[in-house]
RNA sequence: CGGGGCGUAGCGCAGCCUGGUAGCGCACCUGGUUCGGGACCAGGGGGUCGGAGGUUCAAAUCCUCUCGCCCCGACCA
């Protein structure tokens, strides 16, 4: 096996697509388009999950399961979501050796088939809101697949909720797009912009969609999570209805949200280096990994699992530690470098070597996976410190991503120098736009570029937009995006 | 769907032009020596060359068809 990550600077891509199968975190599956998540990348992923889902049941959101297949019929029942869905179906059409009567979508999202529930379940103020939420495989027949970020089926969660009032759904609907920003950037060190997406980009069927936006090493932007305000549109395709206070049939104000996989392909975009991963204290499945220098005897190897076992037992200084996560690289036969490497490439964020000469001296040596240094400190006390080494680490990678997107957004003011920069150095161009959707259509046909959202927290400031020269009101981030 | 590339050992590749029955590196197994940034020596296992058909005394190699995958674009989380 090839041990060489094509360097970034060389190809980010094929470095991209080198890393995720030589950290072992996906590989390619039997099926075009499929991958198989390996332990490495599903535990990165377990991570995400249980972090989230806690943050979600914290605000009142509760876990059930709808089914994979959705009748074709009940796909077809509002008009804008099948219109942007039905290209990427995959459709089951036997079973049981039979024609089917009625083909079975394999869900590529599930308001279909839960509003058809909620249709049955619904029908007082007294049983809204409605807070649900799932955590499932989807599947979308989409053209180009790239490893994690847009692969034939994909894992995610769906949350799914109904309201009473329009204004209780928005202010759903802007709570869950701020728990995937507090998340993004507190567990995954990436800053995010929060902001809304312009109508080209809306979700088949919502009548708004917000999003994260994170920028990748490379300048590109990623959306990496959206929430959407419904309307009434599912309600009513639905009918979705419940009797108010005053007695009146109204149909409830609905929201989904939703985070996937594609979160795994961000926090390597967003971090790793040519050695390998580069994973945030927080979700690595790995905190912390003992090597050991030793040879049979010299009492090294016992020195080492001493440390382990006084670190797994020392108490956690903060929530971001975990004991379970400590690893004692005892494997016989494999040199020190070898296994350096092997633990840069898989992510790890500490590693401590120990030998011989530490063991005289009553030190060790400390390495910092993000930063790639190395310190020795004294053995005594370890323990106790590593908790916020990591949560440094933890900061310092946040930092870090926050330099870098500033570093690369840039105010532009005339399409001339917006073409020339978005390739080079590319990154956000904040420009001014006039809020038609034609200007929007004819930069991206000429420049690949997509307004990546409308920022919520956008200043307001007099401009003419950069493709007409129209009046415009505040600057959006213009990128490429994957 | 358009453009490009590739299918030979688990992985990465050579061999193909000029047909003669398969090779290299890594990985793997055994034994030994090593071990502070991807160790070394010795021995060993593993492939009907993507598939089908054809030409030929003989096909990984030549011809025809076919299947699959990867990369770049249009679609998208």
């Amino acid at each position: 096996m090839s041990k060489v990550i094509t360097p970034r600077a060389k190809d980010y891509s094929r470095w991209y697509t080198d890393l995720v199968i030589q950290a072992q975190l996906a590989d390619y599956a039997p099926v075009k388009g499929c991958m198989v998540i390996r332990p490495h990348g599903y535990a990165l992923w377990e991570n995400i999950q249980r972090t989230l889902d806690a943050m979600f049941k914290e605000t009142g959101h509760e876990n059930a399961y709808f089914p994979l297949f959705i009748p074709e019929s009940l796909l077809q029942k509002e008009a804008a979501h099948v219109k942007g869905f039905a290209p990427e179906c995959a459709v089951v059409t036997r079973g049981g050796g039979k024609e089917l009567e009625e083909p079975l979508i394999i869900r590529p999202t599930s308001e279909t088939i839960i509003y058809s529930m909620y249709s049955k379940w619904i029908r007082s103020w007294r049983d809204l809101p409605m807070l649900l939420n799932q955590w499932v495989n989807v599947v979308r027949w989409e053209m180009r697949t790239r490893l994690f970020l847009r692969t034939t089926e994909f894992l995610w969660q769906e949350g799914h909720t109904a309201h009473a009032t329009e204004a209780e759904a928005e202010e759903e609907t802007r709570r869950m797009l701020e728990i995937y920003a507090t998340f993004a950037e507190d567990h995954m060190a990436m800053p995010v912009l929060r902001g809304m997406k312009t109508e080209a980009e809306r979700f088949a069927g919502a009548v708004r969609t917000y999003s994260i936006e994170a920028m990748m090493q490379d300048g590109k932007g990623l959306q990496a999570g959206t929430s959407h305000n419904l309307g009434q549109n599912f309600a009513r395709a639905f009918d979705v209805k419940f009797q108010n206070k005053n007695s009146q049939l109204e149909y409830v104000w609905s929201t989904s949200w939703g985070v996937s996989t594609r979160l795994i392909g961000a926090l390597i975009m967003q971090h790793s280096d040519d050695q390998g991963l580069v994973l945030p204290p927080r979700l690595a499945p790995i905190q912390i990994v003992v090597v050991p220098i030793f040879k049979s005897g010299d009492g090294v190897l016992e020195a080492a699992a001493d440390l382990v076992k006084e670190i797994r037992t020392s108490t956690p200084g903060n929530g971001s530690f975990e004991r379970s996560r400590v690893r004692l690289d005892d494997r016989e036969g494999l040199s020190p470098g070898f296994k350096f490497n092997e633990w840069e490439l898989r992510g790890v964020p500490i590693r401590i070597e120990i030998g011989p000469r530490d063991l005289k001296a009553g030190q060790v040596v400390v390495a910092t996976r993000h930063d790639r240094q190395k310190q020795t400190v004294p053995r005594a006390g370890l323990a106790e410190r590593l908790p916020s080494l990591l949560e440094e680490a933890q900061k310092s990678m946040l930092e870090r991503a926050r330099t870098h997107m500033a570093s690369r957004s840039t105010p532009v003011d005339s399409y001339e120098d917006f073409k020339k920069q978005i390739d080079a150095p590319g990154g956000f161009l904040y420009c001014h736009w006039c809020g038609s959707g034609e200007c929007e259509a004819s930069v991206k046909t000429e420049t690949k570029a997509t307004i990546r959202c409308i920022p919520l927290d956008a200043p307001e400031e007099k401009g003419s937009c950069i493709r007409c020269g129209s009046a415009s009101d505040r600057r959006v981030p213009f990128a490429k995006a994957y």
